[in-house]
DNA sequence: TTTATATGTAATATACATTGTTACATATAT
DNA sequence: ATATATGTAACAATGTATATTACATATAAA
């Protein structure tokens, strides 16, 4: 039943892709610099899914430089860079698939000065939260999540 | 076909919500003054949308007290508050259904340090985001907009 | 008091993105 | 050569938001 008490109060579980992404991250940051590169199946068990969702997901962090992966037995995946220079920014970026605000994609109402003026005014908006929350994030590192995960 | 090249660069449509918020909050700031309360069909107009997409949004903005609406013969909508006094940020408390970051609900794998401990940070981080964001959606004011949409 | 018109609400259909899964090609260390 | 890892395609399953139709309810105005 949908009603005024619920309606518009579905928690969306969607788009759960940064939250694993920092998921793999942290977990190369705690086991690299142990035994080497580590597997999707390794990763996808630890985050409770399957290898192909880690392995998609791993070609976006390669894509942004962050892990690098190998071939063959013994392959797997490492972190590119130093955890205490990588931020959840990075991680953001690397996997973002649209902006936390978005517009409307309805068609303007061309003899509506509110219509036509909205696209424009959602766009500063957007960008307004966008730039706010990646300044956050900018202030987290891969290292202060590894010392989290240790406490 | 879903590879590397485009794999998480689909822009998710959903959630118009907001957005759609936004536009009849600065109709109504605009239009209220005028010849009275405005019709859910009026601003469905503007908005290009049915006008019970329209009635369930006023249902979320009337529980937060932001608008009042009459029934009957010109009936309709009216803001209840002075739109120099309504910010971005009370339009979002009042529709939003998740927080712009959500953790992932996968199963938690108890012998795994990470896994614990991704629960709560992610939470954290999400509180970060939505803090930083609220703060900056609490600058804009329902009354900038109006004068953007007149210039 | 009748009528026109507005909101309130339910039920259902539609659209669409994300995740999950299977299958297989490809590369590489041993 | 073989085992094992990634890379990639294809498709099913899931879930949320929007759109739409229909109707009940309230109220101003004739």
């Amino acid at each position: 039943m949908v009603d005024a008490e619920n309606y518009g109060t579905f928690i969306s579980m969607v788009n759960k892709q940064f939250a694993t992404a920092v998921h793999v991250m942290t977990a190369l940051t705690l086991e690299n610099g142990g035994a080497g590169p580590i597997s999707s199946s390794r990763l996808a068990e630890s985050v409770n899914t399957n290898p192909v969702v880690i392995r998609r997901l791993l070609l976006l962090l390669q894509k942004a430089d962050l892990v690098s992966s190998t071939k063959g037995q013994n392959g797997g995946v490492t972190l590119k860079r130093n955890a205490s220079t990588i931020t959840l920014e990075d991680i953001y970026l690397a996997v973002q698939t649209c902006q936390m605000i978005s517009g409307s994609d309805r068609k303007v109402k061309k003899n509506c000065p509110v219509s036509r003026s909205m696209k424009a005014v959602m766009c500063g908006v957007a960008t307004g939260v966008e730039d706010a929350s990646k300044k956050y994030l900018r202030t987290i590192y891969l290292s202060d999540l590894k010392k989290k995960v240790m406490e």
